[in-house]
RNA sequence: GGAGAGGUCGCAUAGUGGUCUAGUGCGCCGCACUCGAAAUGCGGUGUGGGGCAACUCACCGUGGGUUCGAAUCCCACCCUCUCCGCCA
């Protein structure tokens, strides 16, 4: 949601910025509508304030005897009780409306952002490790042949989308997570929180994944939707609060599963575990002061990058272009690790910052400075990182002439081995 | 799922139809007193919207309703707590 104030001030510039993203934002709609909304209100209120004149004095009449001239009074508000009735459900049909288009509003994509509608047109920032050489398997051969992933079961079970972990793959999964959790609260200063995975609507109104993408989420018969993000409950943690400047900036590390319809990818990424309806995700929520925020968005991707660091993983950092970020951001960064047998980057992180945009949704404030009223405060999210295609990496990047998986050092007291024994052993 | 209690201005409480534009205490801010502090006294202390402004409207869990007038009465719902049942 974007600042009212900017779109009736500077409708020119919030045009333009949707625009560079390929979205055209509804602009007049909403001027006119906010136009009689503003009207209508006025006439409302001045109604209202003129009833509670009235009544006031009635009161008084009351208390000092004077029934006569209370009755008198009571005839008078007829007329205008009228006026306030048929005032009211035009104001609040308006009001409704207005807020139903700001919703549709898209955020506006920063300066520093390059123009751009598809993903080539991204812009790789930098890159680390050396790609690997050699000749790589694919991770659903690998897994296949250390058992690690049993897809036929899973597609007994639940369908095609899932995966059943087995084995040493289930103890990777859980090694990933643990280890994860544990670097971002430990090392890099998140407090660590397990939400919920099943939300209400108001939650992922306040991120900005409804009203627009319901058609990306499992939604239940009891209101409730599975988060496709962790991002959804630990954004939503703060709604309606009001912070003090000390307690800036916010950080929180979660780990979820996710679930996602990828109702717009069937037929993509049909092989093994790289895109699936649900999957485990380590997710980082920031809140922080306006000022700040692009600087929190660099260390952001860098608490991101600290994982692929850790266990040694060829990546590269791109800039996303105006056109391929999405609604919600302002900027943002993408992490793309590289996996071997793939010969292809992939992406395991997407760092954003939001600016005001979630928090004006989910009512979310802080106080500049103490004393001072309050302004929405700036909030960023970023995956850290996704477990599936960071598995990927790692066993197409580990594994090794005899079948087996060396696993990297920071890992190994999380799953309890140096290596994964090769088939057979 | 059943029965009961309850949701009021940061916290705690008062308020069962008309000076409630919500009282009091605590906390917080300012001022006075003081060499300074404590204590005390006085004043102030929410959020959102509209308006250039004066000002005005809304908000006592949420949404409806009754009334000239609702924190207060009526209806529905949500949440919390206690007990019972069921259950990982």
């Amino acid at each position: 949601m974007l600042d009212r104030k900017l779109i009736r001030e500077n409708p020119d510039a919030v045009r333009a910025g949707a625009a560079r993203k390929g979205i055209q934002a509804p602009v007049d709609e909403f001027l006119r509508v906010d136009e009689s909304w503003r009207s209508i209100l006025r006439e409302l209120e001045q109604s209202q304030a003129e009833m509670n004149r009235i009544s006031k004095s009635i009161g008084q009449l009351m208390a000092s005897g004077q029934k006569d001239e209370a009755e008198k009074a009571k005839a008078e508000t007829a007329a205008i009780k009228e006026k306030i009735k048929s005032l009211e459900p035009q104001e609040r049909e308006l009001e409704a409306q207005l807020n139903a288009l700001e919703l549709q509003f898209p955020n506006m994509p920063h300066p520093t952002v390059p123009d751009g509608k598809t993903p080539e047109e991204n812009v790789e920032v930098r890159a680390w490790g050396t790609k690997p050489e050699g000749t790589f398997k694919a991770h659903w051969e690998i897994a296949d042949e250390l058992k690690l992933i049993d897809f036929e079961a899973a597609s007994k079970i639940s369908g095609s989308g899932f995966a059943v972990y087995t084995g040493w793959g289930s103890k990777l999964v859980r090694a990933l997570i643990n280890f994860m959790l544990d670097l971002q609260s430990d090392r890099n200063g998140y407090s660590e929180v397990y939400p919920p995975a099943l939300v209400t609507s108001e939650s992922l109104v306040g991120t900005g994944n409804l009203p627009k993408f319901a058609d990306d989420l499992y939604s239940t018969k009891d209101d409730l939707w599975l988060i496709p993000t962790a991002e959804v409950p630990v954004t939503n943690l703060l709604r309606d609060e009001i912070l003090e400047p000390w307690q800036l900036p916010i950080k929180y590390a979660a780990y979820t599963p996710c679930f996602r319809r990828e109702a717009g990818a069937a037929g993509r990424d049909t092989r093994g575990i790289l895109r699936m309806h649900q999957f485990d995700k380590i997710e980082l929520v920031k809140y922080c002061a306006a000022e700040v925020s692009y600087d929190e968005l660099e260390s952001l991707v860098e608490d991101a990058e600290s994982v692929l660091q850790a266990l040694g993983l060829h990546y590269r950092v791109l800039l996303l272009c105006a056109g391929d970020m999405g609604d919600k951001g302002c900027k943002c960064y993408d992490l793309e690790v590289w996996a071997p047998g793939e010969g292809r980057y992939l992406e395991v992180s997407s760092c954003t910052n939001f600016e005001a945009f979630q928090a004006r949704r989910a009512n979310i404030r802080y106080r500049p400075t103490e004393g001072a009223s309050p302004e929405p405060v700036h909030i960023l999210n970023g995956s850290g990182l996704a477990v599936p295609r960071l598995l990927v990496a790692l066993l197409e990047t580990y594994r090794q002439e005899d079948g087996s998986i060396a696993i990297p050092e920071p890992l190994r007291r999380y799953l309890g081995t140096d290596v994964i024994p090769a088939p057979g052993n």
